[in-house]
DNA sequence: ATGTCC
């Protein structure tokens, strides 16, 4: 089922998405857009090629680090630069064992790290990268945006009868999303409940029928769990969101989509490259899918300045604090209040996040129903890619990487024939795909989350009007602002702060799919289920 | 990515 317009090696299985090509007026280069962060692997020399789809990094303190990047992937040597002063962590992380007073323990190291074809630059670590630590913690290495990541919801409708009903869809939606349409009424009890226990605690607790509610969301979130739901002892630092006024009528924060790159998708099926796994998955050609990208809105952030803030108190006086501003926990009992209390934090954040991703696919079913018929939408996965995994006193990091679990990771559930279902968006207007995980030990079983950044945030601010105006008028986009509406098209203020951010994540901004996902089948880490293009995009 | 400060 390849698209046979593809070349390569036959060894690496290839994929053409039809991102770049099918949608015919698609911008798929912006000649006006700044160039020149980006270059080829082989051009530097940082880099050292293992294999067609690998490189290494190697680096002074000698961890093992992969690269998953064929040759057609662009590589942004800033992040490489930041990468490498990531690992200069091992020698922080030394230091600091010899400066606590007290550290009896373990000495804390970095084992092994892994970058995934999207890697680009990030606020001092690359997003895109896979850390493993032993007897250390690094809230940075999770990024603070805690368990941003993606849910995909299969629906029982067909792309046909979505398309015919767009421009309904579109009201609905935006309704639903930016006009106080979303109503979701939780109670201070429903509050906690998710931030303490996840979205099983929720809905296990009694939930309210809120509108796309399915009894069987109680099962299918407890089936599907696995990491993301977070016990935490406590929700006392967000005692403030739990008990804030609205309460049980409706609520400010949950529900919104969030900003940047995060958005909600209508989807169908344009292609499939693994009829069985495809099939098992309900991903058959012109099924319709919800796709959603959100992360914890302000709650990751605020649990990451907790940590940084009590790291910054705690740092052992005399210690020069690392250039790059990377901070570890180390195990000790020393610290172990304060890292409780970034860990209650984190997994409260972390529940919010895939709690609200729940919430955000509830609004695209309740849209669905009013305008299609019921969607009956099933989730097929919700993927974190910023989120740490503790096995004892062993840590995996991933900041912008999403697992990819192979038969052995996911051994004893519902993906254990298939894998772990692998959910990887293309920059707006582009394909996005479904891919099976197999576990690969050189990503630490882990894939890329997306095509990856190609232009840095506000350099691709410049310039790309043309080919802004062209994907508007390919593309069905619902923001907060109707930017075809006469009155608000005349607030040229409003529109210009609209164009600017909507340009940040055009599909010139970002790095080609098609390479990037090819990198992750021909390296073995992922392969390629199912190819979804977008219908309707909700962006925050 | 976030929501807010000057």
């Amino acid at each position: 089922m390849l698209n046979p317009r593809t070349s390569g090696p036959a060894r690496s299985p290839a994929v053409a998405p039809s991102a770049r090509t099918a949608p015919s007026r698609a911008p798929s280069r912006a000649p006006s857009s700044p160039e020149g962060f980006t270059v080829s692997a082989r051009q530097d020399p940082r880099l050292a090629r293992t294999g067609e789809h690998w490189l290494s990094l190697p680096n002074p303190r000698g961890v093992p680090v992969e690269i998953c990047a064929g040759a057609g992937v662009p590589l942004e040597p800033a992040a490489v630069t930041e990468a490498l002063a990531l690992l200069e962590t091992a020698g922080t992380l030394e230091r600091l064992a010899e400066a606590t007073p007290g550290y009896t323990g373990p000495e804390p190291r970095i084992t092994r790290a892994a970058l995934t074809p999207d890697f680009h630059k990030g606020a001092g670590i690359p997003i895109g990268t896979v850390l493993e630590t032993e007897h250390a913690l690094l809230p940075q290495a999770v990024g603070s945006d805690v368990n941003c990541g993606m849910r995909l919801e299969v629906t029982a409708l067909r792309a046909g009868r979505v398309r015919a009903r767009l421009d309904a869809l579109e009201r609905r939606l935006r309704h639903l999303f930016f006009e106080g349409g979303r109503r979701i009424a939780l109670t201070p009890v429903q509050r906690e409940a998710l931030l303490r226990d996840g979205l099983p605690g929720l809905l296990l607790a009694g939930a309210a029928p809120w509108r796309g509610f399915r009894p069987e969301d109680a099962d299918d979130a407890l089936d599907r769990a696995h990491a993301c739901a977070h016990p935490a002892a406590t929700a006392a630092a967000f005692a403030d969101w739990i008990g804030s006024a609205g309460g049980a009528s409706h609520d400010s924060v949950i529900g919104g989509i969030g900003g940047g790159n995060h958005f909600a998708e209508l989807q169908y099926v344009a292609e499939v490259h693994d009829p069985a796994a495809a099939h098992a998955w309900g991903l058959t050609p012109g099924t319709v899918v919800t796709m959603v990208h959100s992360g914890s809105l302000s709650l990751g952030h605020q649990a990451n300045a907790t940590a940084l803030d009590a790291l910054r108190a705690g740092w052992p006086a005399g210690l020069p604090r690392p250039r790059d501003g990377v901070l570890p926990f180390l195990l000790d009992e020393r610290s172990e209040p304060a890292r409780r209390r970034y860990l209650d934090a984190f997994a409260n954040a972390a529940n919010f996040a895939a709690g609200n991703r729940y919430f955000l696919s509830l609004a695209m079913r309740a849209g669905l129903a009013a305008e299609c018929g019921d969607p009956d939408a099933r989730p097929l996965y919700d993927a974190p890619h910023n989120l740490f995994w503790r096995d004892g006193d062993r840590f995996v990091h991933r900041k912008g990487a999403t697992p990819a679990g192979g038969h052995a990771e996911m051994a004893g559930g519902p993906y254990a024939m298939w894998g772990e279902p692998v959910i990887v968006p293309g920059s707006m207007g582009a394909s996005s795909f479904v891919l099976r995980g197999h576990g690969n030990p050189r990503t630490l079983a882990s894939a890329c989350h997306g095509a990856g950044r190609r232009v840095p945030r506000g350099a691709s601010a410049r310039g790309g009007d043309a080919e802004l105006d062209a994907f508007l008028r390919e593309f069905r986009v619902v923001t907060p602002l109707d930017h075809r509406d006469p009155v608000t098209a005349r607030r040229r203020d409003v529109m210009a702060a609209w164009r600017r951010d909507l340009k940040q994540e055009a599909p010139w901004a970002y790095k080609d799919i098609g390479p990037v996902v090819s990198s992750l089948a021909g390296g073995g880490v992922a392969t390629p289920v199912a190819e979804l293009r977008p219908l309707l995009t909700v962006k925050g």
